[in-house]
DNA sequence: ACCAACCATCGTATATTTACGATAAAGGAT
DNA sequence: ATCCTTTATCGTAAATATACGATGGTTGGT
Protein backbone atom coordinates (compact mmCIF):
# COMPACT_ATOMS: atom_id res chain seq x y z
CA UNK A 1 0.00 0.00 0.00
CA UNK A 2 1.45 3.61 -0.74
CA UNK A 3 1.67 6.38 1.71
CA UNK A 4 0.62 9.69 1.32
CA UNK A 5 1.17 13.07 3.54
CA UNK A 6 -1.77 12.14 4.81
CA UNK A 7 -0.62 9.53 7.09
CA UNK A 8 1.30 11.36 9.07
CA UNK A 9 -0.19 12.29 12.13
CA UNK A 10 0.60 15.90 13.13
CA UNK A 11 -0.08 17.50 16.06
CA UNK A 12 -2.48 20.40 15.78
CA UNK A 13 0.10 22.98 17.22
CA UNK A 14 2.68 21.41 14.69
CA UNK A 15 0.60 22.59 11.70
CA UNK A 16 -0.34 25.45 13.23
CA UNK A 17 3.11 26.66 13.56
CA UNK A 18 4.02 25.43 9.48
CA UNK A 19 1.36 27.51 8.85
CA UNK A 20 2.73 30.60 10.67
CA UNK A 21 6.27 29.64 9.28
CA UNK A 22 5.08 29.40 5.63
CA UNK A 23 3.45 32.85 5.86
CA UNK A 24 6.47 34.56 6.85
CA UNK A 25 8.61 32.55 4.41
CA UNK A 26 8.59 35.58 1.90
CA UNK A 27 10.46 38.41 2.45
CA UNK A 28 8.10 40.31 1.78
CA UNK A 29 5.56 39.12 3.59
CA UNK A 30 7.60 40.23 6.81
CA UNK A 31 8.51 44.03 5.23
CA UNK A 32 4.27 43.70 5.13
CA UNK A 33 4.28 42.74 8.74
CA UNK A 34 6.79 44.89 9.90
CA UNK A 35 5.09 48.06 8.50
CA UNK A 36 1.68 46.91 9.87
CA UNK A 37 3.12 46.12 13.14
CA UNK A 38 4.66 49.59 13.22
CA UNK A 39 1.37 51.72 12.16
CA UNK A 40 -0.29 53.21 14.61
CA UNK A 41 -3.44 50.75 14.49
CA UNK A 42 -4.04 50.13 10.88
CA UNK A 43 -3.01 50.66 7.51
CA UNK A 44 -3.78 50.10 3.85
CA UNK A 45 -2.87 49.93 0.30
CA UNK A 46 -0.20 52.15 0.68
CA UNK A 47 1.63 49.06 0.78
CA UNK A 48 1.58 49.62 -3.39
CA UNK A 49 3.58 52.58 -3.13
CA UNK A 50 6.48 51.45 -0.78
CA UNK A 51 7.01 48.41 -2.18
CA UNK A 52 7.96 47.83 -5.83
CA UNK A 53 5.76 45.03 -6.74
CA UNK A 54 3.12 45.02 -8.93
CA UNK A 55 -0.26 45.32 -6.90
CA UNK A 56 -1.43 42.11 -8.02
CA UNK A 57 1.28 40.24 -6.68
CA UNK A 58 1.13 42.45 -3.35
CA UNK A 59 -2.68 41.78 -2.90
CA UNK A 60 -1.59 37.73 -3.68
CA UNK A 61 1.39 38.33 -0.50
CA UNK A 62 -1.61 39.70 1.14
CA UNK A 63 -4.34 37.29 0.87
CA UNK A 64 -1.63 34.79 2.10
CA UNK A 65 -1.19 36.59 5.50
CA UNK A 66 -4.80 36.75 5.42
CA UNK A 67 -5.53 32.92 5.11
CA UNK A 68 -2.85 32.58 7.80
CA UNK A 69 -4.74 35.09 9.60
CA UNK A 70 -1.50 37.29 10.83
CA UNK A 71 -3.77 40.59 9.55
CA UNK A 72 -7.01 40.79 9.05
CA UNK A 73 -8.97 43.59 6.34
CA UNK A 74 -11.66 45.68 6.78
CA UNK A 75 -13.18 46.78 3.77
CA UNK A 76 -13.72 50.70 3.85
CA UNK A 77 -14.61 51.56 0.25
CA UNK A 78 -13.22 52.23 -1.93
CA UNK A 79 -9.98 50.96 -0.08
CA UNK A 80 -9.39 47.99 2.50
CA UNK A 81 -7.77 48.99 5.96
CA UNK A 82 -5.44 45.85 6.62
CA UNK A 83 -4.38 45.59 10.18
CA UNK A 84 -2.59 42.78 12.30
CA UNK A 85 -4.56 40.42 14.20
CA UNK A 86 -2.94 40.93 17.16
CA UNK A 87 -4.36 38.28 18.93
CA UNK A 88 -2.91 35.95 16.59
CA UNK A 89 0.32 37.52 16.42
CA UNK A 90 0.60 36.71 20.17
CA UNK A 91 -0.24 33.27 19.56
CA UNK A 92 1.92 33.23 16.89
CA UNK A 93 4.90 34.50 19.09
CA UNK A 94 3.86 32.08 21.61
CA UNK A 95 3.92 28.89 19.53
CA UNK A 96 7.46 30.20 18.19
CA UNK A 97 8.43 30.79 21.78
CA UNK A 98 7.32 28.00 23.10
CA UNK A 99 8.82 25.50 19.99
CA UNK A 100 12.55 26.96 20.41
CA UNK A 101 12.52 26.60 24.56
CA UNK A 102 10.67 23.39 25.11
CA UNK A 103 12.19 20.42 25.53
CA UNK A 104 15.50 21.24 24.88
CA UNK A 105 17.55 19.31 27.38
CA UNK A 106 20.76 21.28 28.85
CA UNK A 107 23.43 19.61 27.23
CA UNK A 108 24.83 21.19 24.09
CA UNK A 109 27.16 20.73 21.47
CA UNK A 110 28.65 23.01 18.65
CA UNK B 1 10.89 48.55 -17.72
CA UNK B 2 10.39 45.08 -16.08
CA UNK B 3 10.32 44.75 -12.35
CA UNK B 4 11.73 40.93 -10.67
CA UNK B 5 12.32 40.67 -7.32
CA UNK B 6 15.50 41.25 -6.91
CA UNK B 7 14.97 44.81 -7.10
CA UNK B 8 13.37 44.74 -3.88
CA UNK B 9 16.28 45.54 -0.83
CA UNK B 10 15.61 43.28 2.00
CA UNK B 11 17.83 43.54 5.25
CA UNK B 12 19.55 40.99 6.31
CA UNK B 13 17.46 39.92 9.07
CA UNK B 14 14.60 40.00 6.66
CA UNK B 15 16.06 37.24 4.47
CA UNK B 16 17.62 35.68 7.31
CA UNK B 17 14.14 34.75 8.72
CA UNK B 18 12.68 34.06 5.77
CA UNK B 19 14.96 31.39 5.05
CA UNK B 20 14.37 29.71 8.47
CA UNK B 21 10.53 30.77 8.55
CA UNK B 22 10.93 28.42 5.36
CA UNK B 23 12.65 25.40 6.90
CA UNK B 24 9.91 25.32 9.52
CA UNK B 25 6.70 25.36 7.35
CA UNK B 26 6.19 21.68 7.10
CA UNK B 27 5.36 19.77 9.96
CA UNK B 28 7.05 17.14 8.98
CA UNK B 29 10.65 19.28 9.66
CA UNK B 30 9.21 20.43 12.81
CA UNK B 31 8.57 17.19 14.09
CA UNK B 32 12.13 16.13 13.37
CA UNK B 33 13.61 19.41 15.25
CA UNK B 34 11.72 18.81 18.26
CA UNK B 35 13.18 14.98 17.98
CA UNK B 36 16.82 16.52 17.62
CA UNK B 37 15.69 18.54 20.03
CA UNK B 38 14.94 16.26 22.80
CA UNK B 39 17.53 13.91 21.83
CA UNK B 40 20.18 13.75 24.55
CA UNK B 41 22.90 15.43 22.41
CA UNK B 42 22.45 14.08 18.70
CA UNK B 43 20.52 11.43 16.65
CA UNK B 44 20.83 9.46 13.64
CA UNK B 45 18.16 8.31 11.06
CA UNK B 46 15.99 6.29 13.10
CA UNK B 47 13.97 9.23 11.49
CA UNK B 48 13.30 6.89 9.08
CA UNK B 49 11.89 4.34 11.63
CA UNK B 50 9.73 6.70 13.17
CA UNK B 51 8.08 9.10 10.46
CA UNK B 52 6.04 6.98 8.00
CA UNK B 53 7.44 8.74 5.00
CA UNK B 54 10.12 7.32 2.26
CA UNK B 55 13.58 7.35 3.29
CA UNK B 56 14.51 9.45 0.68
CA UNK B 57 12.04 12.00 1.17
CA UNK B 58 13.59 12.60 4.86
CA UNK B 59 16.67 12.96 3.35
CA UNK B 60 15.14 15.51 1.15
CA UNK B 61 13.72 17.00 4.64
CA UNK B 62 17.14 16.82 6.08
CA UNK B 63 18.63 18.64 3.24
CA UNK B 64 16.95 21.59 3.77
CA UNK B 65 16.88 21.95 7.87
CA UNK B 66 20.69 21.30 7.15
CA UNK B 67 20.59 24.39 4.25
CA UNK B 68 18.88 26.54 6.65
CA UNK B 69 21.26 25.33 9.26
CA UNK B 70 19.39 24.94 11.82
CA UNK B 71 20.64 21.06 12.30
CA UNK B 72 24.04 19.68 11.41
CA UNK B 73 25.54 16.10 10.27
CA UNK B 74 28.36 13.94 10.89
CA UNK B 75 29.45 11.72 8.76
CA UNK B 76 29.78 8.00 10.89
CA UNK B 77 30.11 5.66 8.61
CA UNK B 78 28.09 3.85 7.60
CA UNK B 79 25.62 6.07 9.47
CA UNK B 80 25.12 9.63 9.60
CA UNK B 81 24.90 11.82 12.92
CA UNK B 82 22.39 14.63 13.19
CA UNK B 83 22.16 17.11 15.73
CA UNK B 84 20.89 20.38 16.38
CA UNK B 85 22.92 23.13 15.65
CA UNK B 86 22.16 25.06 18.91
CA UNK B 87 23.75 28.04 17.95
CA UNK B 88 21.73 28.63 14.89
CA UNK B 89 18.69 27.36 17.25
CA UNK B 90 19.16 30.31 19.53
CA UNK B 91 19.68 32.88 17.12
CA UNK B 92 16.74 31.42 15.62
CA UNK B 93 14.57 31.84 18.39
CA UNK B 94 16.40 35.29 18.66
CA UNK B 95 15.24 36.41 15.57
CA UNK B 96 11.40 35.43 16.44
CA UNK B 97 11.76 36.98 19.21
CA UNK B 98 12.64 40.19 17.88
CA UNK B 99 10.53 39.94 15.14
CA UNK B 100 7.46 39.44 17.35
CA UNK B 101 8.15 41.84 19.88
CA UNK B 102 10.16 44.58 18.26
CA UNK B 103 8.23 47.89 17.87
CA UNK B 104 4.89 46.96 18.93
CA UNK B 105 3.59 50.21 19.73
CA UNK B 106 0.97 49.65 22.66
CA UNK B 107 -1.97 50.51 20.49
CA UNK B 108 -4.20 47.50 20.13
CA UNK B 109 -7.66 46.41 18.16
CA UNK B 110 -9.51 42.83 17.85
C1' DA C 1 -25.33 58.10 -15.45
C1' DC C 2 -20.45 58.26 -15.68
C1' DC C 3 -15.70 58.33 -14.26
C1' DA C 4 -11.81 57.58 -11.29
C1' DA C 5 -9.76 55.22 -7.53
C1' DC C 6 -8.92 51.12 -5.16
C1' DC C 7 -8.43 46.46 -4.86
C1' DA C 8 -9.36 41.45 -5.80
C1' DT C 9 -9.40 37.95 -9.08
C1' DC C 10 -8.30 35.68 -13.47
C1' DG C 11 -5.20 33.87 -16.70
C1' DT C 12 -0.72 32.59 -17.36
C1' DA C 13 4.24 31.45 -17.21
C1' DT C 14 7.98 29.84 -14.60
C1' DA C 15 10.18 28.11 -10.52
C1' DT C 16 10.09 25.62 -6.38
C1' DT C 17 8.38 22.11 -3.30
C1' DT C 18 7.12 17.67 -2.14
C1' DA C 19 6.62 13.04 -2.70
C1' DC C 20 8.04 8.50 -4.62
C1' DG C 21 11.08 4.57 -6.30
C1' DA C 22 15.46 3.40 -8.18
C1' DT C 23 20.17 3.83 -8.05
C1' DA C 24 24.79 4.89 -6.33
C1' DA C 25 28.40 5.54 -2.84
C1' DA C 26 30.86 4.39 1.38
C1' DG C 27 32.30 1.53 4.81
C1' DG C 28 31.95 -2.71 7.99
C1' DA C 29 31.57 -7.53 8.35
C1' DT C 30 32.21 -12.19 6.58
C1' DA D 1 36.40 -9.87 -2.87
C1' DT D 2 31.56 -9.76 -1.82
C1' DC D 3 27.62 -8.51 0.61
C1' DC D 4 24.79 -5.66 3.73
C1' DT D 5 23.52 -1.50 5.83
C1' DT D 6 22.96 3.26 5.72
C1' DT D 7 22.24 7.31 3.42
C1' DA D 8 22.45 10.67 -0.44
C1' DT D 9 21.23 11.66 -5.04
C1' DC D 10 18.81 11.12 -9.48
C1' DG D 11 14.77 11.04 -12.21
C1' DT D 12 10.21 12.16 -12.27
C1' DA D 13 5.39 13.57 -11.46
C1' DA D 14 2.13 16.46 -9.28
C1' DA D 15 1.09 20.32 -6.53
C1' DT D 16 2.06 24.88 -4.87
C1' DA D 17 4.23 29.41 -4.98
C1' DT D 18 5.48 33.61 -7.15
C1' DA D 19 5.41 37.03 -10.39
C1' DC D 20 3.08 39.73 -14.08
C1' DG D 21 -0.60 42.21 -16.86
C1' DA D 22 -5.40 42.49 -17.80
C1' DT D 23 -9.94 42.51 -16.24
C1' DG D 24 -13.84 43.27 -13.21
C1' DG D 25 -16.41 44.91 -9.28
C1' DT D 26 -17.51 48.40 -5.75
C1' DT D 27 -18.11 52.95 -4.16
C1' DG D 28 -17.57 58.02 -4.00
C1' DG D 29 -17.60 62.02 -6.49
C1' DT D 30 -19.04 64.89 -10.59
Amino acid sequence: MKRSPADIIYSEDEKELAVIAKALSHPVRLQILKLLANQPCCFTGELTGMIPMAQSTISQHLKALLEAELIQGEINPPRVKYCLNRRNWEKANLLFEFFFNNALTPESNS
